[in-house]
DNA sequence: TTTTTTGTTGATTGACGAGTCAATAAACTT
DNA sequence: AAGTTTATTGACTCGTCAATCAACAAAAAA
């Protein structure tokens, strides 16, 4: 019983599946049947929409990074003050839609497919630089000529904690990773007055 | 022309190829083939000394991890103040034998495999509480109360830092890693006294 | 109403790869 | 010398999976 206008609907089902697949197994080592399946269709049809399990897996990480871009949007929007807009960016890298287990099982992943496959090594790479540019916005004006520097370390935290989160078996805890990345932050500023 | 005694050697001999064969190609997705070709071997004599691929993955990654176990060892041997502790700690994370770019590849795909593998999964526990212990073991006559708190942002640091070095394209920078995160230590230490 | 476009799937193809096996041979043991 | 253990591989099995295809159905356009 086709209804026209599916392609949409198909394409975002598709994605919202790879991302748990992914996250729940843990692994690219996800089938498109599997795929398909969870998100309710065969896979010729999942075929017939992406062409191919790459462009998949590529949709599902543009789909992850705008979320997480629009979050950090969100949040920067309502911050004008330095502090406040570093405080923002950490709340969303950490926020629960981001920082769930599944979703951060997908970035592991996506990390270790940028290795490979140039558009997501690509991807990533605009992540990166509008995190950084990000940051140093927000940094520039309260530490000056150590902001690069700062907002480095922060940025290579941030990773390191989603790593961490990936590998822990315990339940997922955004605050404590939002007040550990605070906490350096607050340190390094605390540190511009020797 | 059999030689007797080839068990050991063909094992070191597959462990390598494994971990030079997953960093260069950036994945889990190396075949037992690959692997043995470099190693200069059949397939099927792969399969006759571990058994599995993976087991394969098992040797290599407890050989990564016994290498930089060795080195942290050995550097913390000749460093009796806390302060050098922890520098030696850092420097041997970011040598250049363990900081290399393959190396570093095969860690990401490590982590990946600790999520679906239980015996990984087991492993990288050892490595997490030998160096939060080593870490703690150095921070906490410097640092106190807040030693646990520093321990746990510097190893997620280090981990980011590893993770940016995969994904990174230009020339692996190991001093510049360890720069880092001495300064985070640096900067944290300086905050205890307010 | 015929035609075209869009949605949908079961069945099939074709490739690839882990693991097994039978066979061969050198080296040690008795 | 006969027997056993260790080393080694080419060929094969068996399963899996991405991708394609043929066919059918409903909506939209003509």
């Amino acid at each position: 019983m086709p209804k026209v206008g599916m392609e949409p609907i198909r394409k975002a089902a598709l994605v919202k599946a790879t991302i748990v697949e992914i996250g729940q197994k843990g692994s690219l080592d996800v089938t498109v049947a599997q795929i398909a399946r969870r998100a309710g269709m065969s896979s010729a049809l999942a075929h017939h929409y992406f062409g191919s399990k790459e462009e998949i897996f590529l949709a599902a990480m543009r789909h992850v990074m705008a979320i997480y871009a629009a979050e950090v949007r969100g949040g920067l929007a309502l911050a004008p003050e330095p502090k406040a807009r570093l405080r923002a960016i950490l709340v969303a890298s950490f926020s629960p839609t981001n920082f769930r287990r599944d979703v951060v099982g997908a970035w592991l992943n996506f990390w270790v497919l940028a290795q490979t496959v140039p558009e997501a090594k690509r991807l990533l790479g605009v992540y990166y630089r509008r995190l950084n540019s990000n940051l140093l916005f927000a940094l520039r004006p309260i530490s000056g000529a150590r902001a690069g520097q700062i907002a480095a370390g922060l940025s290579a935290l941030i990773d390191g904690l989603y790593l961490r989160e990936a590998l822990a078996t315990g339940a997922s805890n955004g605050a404590a990773a939002v007040k550990m990345a605070q906490d350096y932050v607050n340190v390094q500023l605390r540190d511009l007055g020797r």
